[in-house]
DNA sequence: TCGCAAATAGGAATTATTCCTATTATGAGA
DNA sequence: TCTCATAATAGGAATAATTCCTATTTGCGA
């Protein structure tokens, strides 16, 4: 996300919290700034530590609460893990996921293909979908190249 | 799964077990058998509260400890999860999953148009994939019938 | 049957997250 | 611009999920 996206992001978030009665302090402006920013869906921690640059006196129960209250809005969304920690992705726009096994990272890609899949009709018997989400597995860029020297 | 394919499954582990040098514990069998006989995906404490009515004296420790085991080596899989608790599932063959936003059940379903999804080219640049999987989010049966009736 | 080392149980410790409350800061209204 | 009410925060504490420690038990090969 271009610095241009990111402003805009966190202006539309002050606005809506004009809107909805709901204070926009520095904290969240700034937390939602690093999400926005990063396309590693970070856990808390990492948001910690980086919005603390910036803003020394942060607690991190402030950022806990804060993530929790962006995913409650629908403004950044928790992504599903196998880690022991909660990550968040402030990517709002249909996308999918690429998960390393390795190293854990995730990044996002864009597939028209996968957006237009319609789930089939066997799994009305299970509820009703209201999205559909696929992650792909395997080895990123980085630790494949790493593997490969370790072989 | 039946009584029947549970009980292959716990005799192929101890199987397993005797040509890896592993000691095939009652514990190791009991939690198997739990994970392979639920469709639930459960945490560790689900696991723990239900093989101690058949292992009284069994340890916390030892169900969290056995479920990585299983997992490391390829029997059971860790379910990717927005909760705060690790879930695993014993059913490793190829299936998607439809997750209950409300109250969190993972459900199994099988599809061979998913099956033979084949990752856009595109995602080469990411890294290689190895695996591909399915999430439906929605609202299960359950939930959606008591979703209307409080409406 | 025996013996060794893997595995376990019970309790403690660690880590990720949430709770508590005194203080601060946002922003509506004057 | 100022005031003030209250939402939000910081710092410290508590909770919950998971891991660690070690004395004891048990699986299984000989």
């Amino acid at each position: 996300m271009t610095s241009a996206q990111v402003g805009q992001r966190v202006a539309g978030f002050i606005a809506a919290c004009r809107r909805q009665g709901v204070k926009a302090t520095r904290q969240r402006m700034e937390i939602l700034r690093e999400l926005a920013a990063t396309g590693e869906h970070p856990d808390a921690e990492t948001v910690f530590s980086r919005v603390r640059r910036r803003l020394p006196s942060i607690s991190l129960d402030t950022v806990y609460r804060t993530l929790h209250m962006l995913q409650e809005k629908g403004v950044i969304a928790r992504v599903p893990s196998m880690q022991d920690r909660a990550r968040f992705d402030a990517n709002m726009d249909r996308h999918h996921h690429f998960v390393c096994t390795v190293c854990g990272r995730i990044s996002d890609f864009y597939s028209a293909a996968l957006d237009s899949f319609a789930p089939p009709p066997a799994v009305r018997a299970l509820g009703a979908v209201d999205s559909v989400h696929i992650e792909l597995r395997g080895r990123c860029r980085k630790c494949r190249s790493e593997l490969k020297k370790n072989k």
